[in-house]
DNA sequence: ATTATCTATAGATCTATAGATAATGC
DNA sequence: ATTATCTATAGATCTATAGATAATGC
């Protein structure tokens, strides 16, 4: 427990005034994690960055020498969200194994990462705020994400067409409204869950 | 078409400057049409009381006469979106026909009213702004409906503790994610992706 | 007299920039 | 010299209140 104002972190420029407070090896980390509880617990415009500087432990005007625009935050957050399952939906897609097997490994490793993140990231995909600009790289890769579900699910119907290729990706994302609300759904394990969810997107596309 | 600034509808009080450019027949009809579409296409914190009052054709000051804070015209809105469907569930929870038919009635009606109502306020629904004291009564009115889904679910299930019975509830809502980013899913219609939604939730109570 | 609006504004923000300062590293 | 921080602040908001005004209704 150090509760001296001396900074544990040692290295070139200015000493903070505080000692750091966050999980993270770099201040961009730090101010990540910050902002990543804030903008899920408070809201995103509602958080201001002189919040996050307070809960990192630094000044708000330092925070600029890491993002240049609080958007930029919570764009690096989501993006974080979808890269992983959009790198295994890519390798997916071209594998050989049957498309519902493929759907499913998909879909079990999106739910759990949904489900175990530190933060529940998934709430702000539905902001308004994400038409902008800064969050079209994040909403190019979500997209594709939502496709590739949506092609694998196709496979496995005799119908390309058949809308029920839609379900899988909104079953999946169904966890972060759980984790929202959790008040019922808290009797129930993340992997119980995980396995409902799994079971379910069987179930619709049979 | 009337430019002229004279507003259009008479009665006591001082006239407005602008004419009228709203849906609603009352004054707080306008405010929250215009609040409804400003919070959806915007973000609620992103939305300020100028904006509104712009789009309603008053001064923002004038607001107040209606509403006494914003946070009263948000609750407002997610109240009338979840009181229709709260007041069917009601019923249905006493009613005496199979559990599945009864949820799915309620399902359909929910569902469609998700999908056809003049702004997609399920989008609102994650928001975090909502754990506020001002927001208690949508979160308990959305809360019973959550529960009244989760019963009648468990009733078509053999054993009442089925986590499937959480999965009815989310599959209605996904049709706000799918209405929020209806870039693919706009090939169907509204009519094709409630009973798509429905089947579902057949297929996973089976 | 009552009502619905208006004008004006207090007080509290908020984001981002400019420039100073205190470390390390060469 | 480079880096990461700090202090200070400009300029632009934003919400909510106070009090004036212009209608109708009695």
């Amino acid at each position: 427990m150090n509760s001296s104002a001396v900074p544990a972190r040692t290295g070139p420029g200015r000493p903070r005034l505080a000692s750091p407070k966050r999980a993270g090896s770099t201040a961009s980390e730090e101010i990540l994690d910050a902002a990543a509880e804030l903008f899920t617990t408070r809201g995103f415009t509602a958080t201001s960055t002189r919040m996050i500087a307070e809960a990192v432990g630094m000044r708000q005007a330092s925070l600029y020498h890491y993002f240049a625009t609080k958007d930029d935050m919570l764009a690096d957050l989501l993006e974080a969200t979808v890269s992983g399952p959009l790198t295994l939906a890519r390798e997916l897609l071209v594998a050989e194994d049957p498309a519902l097997q493929r759907l499913l490994r998909l879909a079990r490793y999106d739910v759990t990462q949904l489900a175990q993140s530190r933060w529940n990231l998934g709430a702000l995909y539905l902001l308004p705020e994400l038409a902008a600009d800064n969050f079209a790289a994040f909403r190019a890769a979500r997209d594709e994400l939502a496709n590739a579900y949506a092609s694998l699910a196709a496979e496995t119907l005799s119908d390309a067409g058949d809308p029920r290729r839609l379900l899988p990706f909104r079953l999946v994302e169904s966890m972060i409204m759980m984790r929202s609300d959790d008040q019922h759904s808290n009797s129930y394990s993340a992997a119980d869950l995980t396995d409902t969810i799994l079971g379910a997107i069987s179930a619709v596309l049979r």
